[in-house]
DNA sequence: GCACAATTAAACAGCT
DNA sequence: GAGCTGTTTAATTGTG
C-alpha cells in the first residue's frame, strides 16, 4: 500500500506539476521546499506539495475572480458614482490592495487539504513530525489568510449594503436597478466562490483519482479547526450567510451546505440539488464520500459507512459522543447537525489533534527507544564495556560475548556461549530485529554450544521475564537447556515430561511448535551421554552427568592471544564484582581465589563474570559436579598465570567467560590440567 | 574443504 | 489404537 501510493504519488506529483499552471515557482518552489524538508518519502511529500499545489492554484483562480470582482466593483462604483453623486466609499480602495486580494483569496484554499485529510494523514503517520509542522504552519497561515478574506468579503458585503442603503436612502435613482445590480454582483460572487470551489474541487478529484490522496471515501468532514488554528468558524459561517442573505431559501440552503463546505467537510448526503451538486464535489474533496476512485463513486453509504473513522458499530464515535445512530445516514444527520462547524466541534478537533500528535509523539519516541535498543545490542560489541548491559538478555552471560566480541578483528568466530544472549549475532548485521524478535519458526540455527558452558540458573533468571514473554528463541542448545532443567530441578532430575514443562514454562519459544523441539529434546537426551536415564520409582528419569557434560568436546581453537586481550578489555565492568565473586567462592568453600587472582585485571574479568554463574550454580556444582570430579578447584582454572601467559585454550575455557563460566558451574572441573600439560580434548576424553 | 556439533526431521520400537 | 517415551538415522547448517 504504502509502496503503491509512494510511486503513485511520485508519479503523480510530477503529473500535478506538469498539470498545473506551468511556471508557478511558488509551486516549485514550495515543493521544493517541502521537499527539502524533508527526508520524506514520495507519499509524504505529496501530501505536503497537494496541499501547496492546491493552494497555488486556488490563488491563481482567487486572484482571477477577485480582478473579476475588483472590475465589477470598480464598475459598480462607477455606476454608483454617476448614480450617486459624492457617495464614495472611501474604504473601498483600502480594502482591496493587490496584494490582499490574492492573498485573501487564497484563503479560500486551505480547504484543499482538509482537516480530515490531515488526520487522515495524521492517523496513517504518513507525514513526519516535522512535515506535520510545516503543514500545520501552512494550515495556519491559510487559514489566517482565509480569516482576513473573510473580513474582506465582509467589509464588502457592508460596503455593498451600505451603497445600496445610501442608495435608498437619497432616493434619486431607481432602486431596481441598483438592487439588482447589487444582487447581480453578490451572486457573481458567491458563483466566483462555487467556482473556486468547483475548480479546486476538480483538482482534489482528479489528484485523488491519481492517487494522490487517499481519502477514505464516505468520510465525513470534520471540522477544519483542528488544523486551522487561526480560523474563526462561526465567523465564516456567519460571513457566508451575510454574503448569501439576500438569496432564496434554496440557494440559501446550498449556500449554507457551502459554507460549511467552505470551513469544513460536511458528508454532503444531502439531495441532488443544483447547488449542492456544484457543492458536493468540492465535499469530496474535502475528505469526504465519493470520488476517491471512480470505482468507489459508486460506493454506497453502507459501504462508506464500515469505513467511515467516526461511525461504528451504530454509534457515533465522535470524541465524547457515542450518540446511537441506526445507519449511516442518521449517523450523518447527526454528523452535521451535532458536530457541525462550532466551537465546541472546533474545540474538540483540536483536542483530537493534540492527541494524535501526543500519540506519534510517543510513537516516535518508543521507536526512537527500541531502535536505540536494538542498536545497543547489536553494536555492543564494538562499544566500551564501561557499562554493563542493560538488558536482560544480555545479562551476566553477555560478559563473556561482549569480551569476546570486544575486538571481532581478533576473535572473529569467537561464539557465543550457550549462555549467551539471544541475540543471534552470528546471522546478520542486523541482529536484533523486529523480525528476528519475532522469529519463532523452527529455522535452522545453531547456538554453538561448543564451549559446553553450563547455562547457568542466573542467566536464565535474569533474562527469565524476557524469554518468558519474548517468542526468542533462547541461545542455549538443547543440551545445555536440558542440563539447566535438571539441575535446578531440587532433586536434580527430571522426568522427559518435566523437563517439557520447563522448557515450556521458561521460554516463551517453545510454546509452540512442540513437536519440534520436543523431539530435539528427546533426540538429545538419547545422544548425548552426558543424559543418564535413570529408572526411578516414579518411572524414568533423567540426570545429567556433569563430567560428561564437560567432556562434550567442541572444536579446538588454538591459543589467541586476543582472547587475553578480550578478556582484559571487558575488565572494567568486572572488577566490581569481585568481592561478590570472593564471597561466593567463600561461600562454596572454593579456595585459592586470592587476592592475586584478584588483582589481576584479567582475572577479576573472569572472576567477575563468574559471579552471575555463582549465584545459580554453585549449588549445582557443588551437589552434582563434586560426584563427578570432586577436589578441582576453579580457582586453578582461573589462575592469572595460566590465563594470562597461556593462550587460553577455548576448549577448556570457551574465552573470559566459558572459563568462568566452567569454572563456576563445575568447580570441580580441572581446567588447570589442560592449560598447561595436554590437548584438551585428549586431556579430558 | 573438512570435521564436528547442533538442529531438525523422521522412522521405529516399547510401553501405558 | 493412540499417545508418550526412547532410540536411531539422516540431512542440513554453522563454526572452527
Amino acid at each position: 500500500m504504502m509502496q503503491e501510493s509512494g510511486t503513485e504519488t511520485k508519479s503523480n506529483g510530477s503529473a500535478i506539476q506538469n498539470g498545473a499552471s506551468g511556471g508557478n515557482h511558488l509551486l516549485e518552489c514550495s515543493l521544493r521546499e517541502v521537499r527539502s524538508n524533508g527526508e520524506t518519502p514520495s507519499v509524504e511529500i505529496g501530501a505536503a506539495d497537494l496541499a501547496h499545489l492546491q493552494q497555488q492554484q486556488a490563488l491563481q483562480v482567487a486572484r482571477q475572480l477577485l480582478l473579476q470582482q475588483q472590475q465589477q466593483q470598480q464598475q459598480q462604483q462607477q455606476q454608483q458614482q454617476q448614480q450617486v453623486s459624492g457617495l464614495k466609499s472611501p474604504k473601498r480602495n483600502d480594502k482591496q490592495p493587490a496584494l490582499q486580494v490574492p492573498v485573501s483569496v487564497a484563503m479560500m484554499t486551505p480547504q484543499v487539504i482538509t482537516p480530515q485529510q490531515m488526520q487522515q494523514i495524521l492517523q496513517q503517520q504518513v507525514l513526519t513530525p516535522q512535515q506535520l509542522q510545516v503543514l500545520l504552519q501552512q494550515q495556519q497561515a491559510l487559514m489566517l489568510q482565509q480569516q482576513q478574506l473573510q473580513e474582506f468579503y465582509k467589509k464588502q458585503q457592508e460596503q455593498l449594503q451600505l451603497q445600496l442603503l445610501q442608495q435608498q436612502h437619497a432616493g434619486k435613482q431607481p432602486k431596481e436597478p441598483q438592487q439588482q445590480q447589487v444582487a447581480t454582483q453578490q451572486l457573481a460572487f458567491q458563483q466566483q466562490l462555487l467556482q473556486m470551489q468547483q475548480l479546486q474541487q476538480q483538482h482534489l478529484l482528479s489528484l485523488q483519482r491519481q492517487g494522490l490522496l487517499t481519502i477514505q471515501p464516505g468520510q465525513p468532514t470534520l471540522p477544519l479547526q483542528p488544523l486551522a488554528q487561526g480560523m474563526i468558524p462561526t465567523e465564516l459561517q456567519q460571513l457566508w450567510k451575510e454574503v448569501t442573505s439576500s438569496h432564496t431559501a434554496e440557494e440559501a440552503a446550498s449556500n449554507n451546505h457551502s459554507s460549511l463546505d467552505l470551513s469544513t467537510t460536511c458528508v454532503s448526503s444531502s439531495a441532488p440539488s443544483k447547488t449542492s451538486l456544484i457543492i458536493n464535489p468540492h465535499a469530496s474533496t474535502n475528505g469526504q464520500l465519493s470520488v476517491h476512485t471512480p470505482k468507489r463513486e459508486s460506493l454506497s453509504h453502507e459501504e462508506h459507512s464500515h469505513s467511515h473513522p467516526l461511525y461504528g458499530h451504530g454509534v457515533c464515535k465522535w470524541p465524547g459522543c457515542e450518540a446511537v445512530c441506526e445507519d449511516f445516514q442518521s449517523f450523518l444527520k447527526h454528523l452535521n447537525s451535532e458536530h457541525a462547524l462550532d466551537d465546541r466541534s472546533t474545540a474538540q478537533c483540536r483536542v483530537q489533534m493534540q492527541v494524535v500528535q501526543q500519540l506519534e509523539l510517543q510513537l516516535a519516541k518508543d521507536k526512537e527507544r527500541l531502535q536505540a535498543m536494538m542498536t545497543h545490542l547489536h553494536v555492543k560489541s564494538t562499544e566500551p564495556k564501561a557499562t554493563p548491559q542493560p538488558l536482560n538478555l544480555v545479562s551476566s552471560v553477555t560478559l563473556s560475548k561482549t569480551a569476546s566480541e570486544a575486538s571481532p578483528q581478533s576473535l572473529p568466530h569467537t561464539p557465543t556461549t550457550p549462555t549467551a544472549p539471544i541475540t543471534p549475532v552470528t546471522q546478520g548485521p542486523s541482529v536484533i530485529t523486529t523480525t528476528s524478535m519475532h522469529n519463532v519458526g523452527p529455522i535452522r540455527r545453531r547456538y554453538s554450544d561448543k564451549y559446553n558452558v553450563p547455562i547457568s540458573s542466573a542467566d536464565i533468571a535474569q533474562n527469565q521475564e524476557f524469554y518468558k514473554n519474548a517468542e526468542v528463541r533462547p541461545p542455549f542448545t538443547y543440551a545445555s537447556l536440558i542440563r539447566q532443567a535438571i539441575l535446578e530441578s531440587p532433586e536434580k532430575q527430571l522426568t522427559l515430561n518435566e523437563i517439557y514443562n520447563w522448557f515450556t514454562r521458561m521460554f516463551a519459544y517453545f510454546r509452540r511448535n512442540a513437536a519440534t523441539w520436543k523431539n530435539a529434546v528427546r533426540h538429545n537426551l538419547s545422544l548425548h551421554k552426558c543424559f543418564v536415564r535413570v529408572e526411578n520409582v516414579k518411572g524414568a528419569v533423567w540426570t545429567v552427568d556433569e563430567l560428561e557434560f564437560q567432556k562434550r568436546r567442541p572444536q579446538k581453537i588454538s591459543g589467541n592471544p586476543s582472547l587475553i586481550k578480550n578478556i582484559q578489555t571487558s575488565h572494567t565492568y568486572c572488577t566490581p564484582l569481585n568481592a561478590a565473586l570472593q564471597a561466593s567462592m567463600a561461600e562454596n568453600s572454593i579456595p585459592l581465589y586470592t587476592t592475586a587472582s584478584m588483582g589481576n585485571p584479567t582475572l577479576g574479568n573472569l572472576a567477575n563474570a563468574m559471579r552471575e554463574e555463582l549465584n545459580g550454580a554453585m549449588e549445582h556444582t557443588n551437589s552434582n559436579g563434586s560426584d563427578s570430579s570432586p577436589g578441582r578447584s576453579p580457582m586453578q582454572a582461573m589462575h592469572p598465570v595460566h590465563v594470562k601467559e597461556e593462550p587460553l585454550d577455548p576448549d577448556e575455557n570457551e574465552g573470559p567467560l566459558s572459563l568462568v563460566t566452567t569454572a563456576n558451574h563445575s568447580p570441580d572441573f580441572d581446567h588447570d590440567r589442560d592449560y598447561e600439560d595436554e590437548p584438551v580434548n585428549e586431556d579430558i576424553e
